[in-house]
DNA sequence: CAAGGATATGTCAGAAGCGACATACGCGCA
DNA sequence: TGCGCGTATGTCGCTTCTGACATATCCTTG
């Protein structure tokens, strides 16, 4: 079922290249999750610059320690739309959260 | 619920004002279905400047025309996931869906 | 080394979202 | 007027996500 573990199964030999080569996934399906991991970066960015930890930002979102943890690491298991909720929740403006996906996201396919 | 919002809560006789002052939702999630409602409104562009109907669609997302009616009606049961993965797989580039968030959005929390 | 705070990882019951289906609405055309 | 096509709305069973908790792994600091 989940993909990323999966691929830790399959690895018994290693081979170099993007994940996305090593999983097979579609040009959108890369894109969607190199969004995720913008934002989830971005996320952590803004939690670090305030001084407080994954526990205190999670009382701010009403979560648990553990899920802030997960959304950082943009963990498959984490939506969205809870990385989003989260980002507005931490002072990010809709804003902020665009110029983060369309910047630090790679547009093209590449090779 | 949540403590912060119970300001509002005392409109006895009608105002004019948007459904955010209405309903009682906080900044944060009144920017939130704003970027949703942007979303979806592009996805109904892209979607009928393809010449596309809902039912075409959905085949194509691997949804159903409910769904997508849903989506471009930026109905509470969609996620920002789906809404997002159904813009890159009609075509939008991950900075399109930034330039819509962050362009078609009102951005200040104030008043 | 031991203790303590912060972060990571695994699991689970319950909530939320999903595709699918049925059906209603709107509108043009015969 | 009735039919056909596109869209909207409501519901349902199943899947996925969520918060919570337990626990593991780092780092510091004494």
């Amino acid at each position: 079922m989940d993909p990323r573990k999966r691929a830790r199964l399959d690895s018994a030999g290693w081979k170099v290249g993007s994940a996305a080569d090593f999983l097979d996934l579609t040009p959108e399906e890369t894109a969607f999750v190199e969004m995720k991991v913008a934002l989830a970066r971005y996320a952590r960015g803004l939690r670090t610059q305030s001084g407080l930890t994954q526990t205190e930002t999670a009382m701010r979102l009403g979560s648990s320690q553990s899920r802030v943890a997960k959304l950082e690491a943009a963990d498959a298991t984490v939506s969205l739309d809870l990385l989003v909720k989260a980002l507005l929740t931490l002072g990010a403006t809709p804003a902020d959260v665009g110029r983060v996906i369309a910047s630090h996201t790679a547009t093209s396919a590449g090779s």
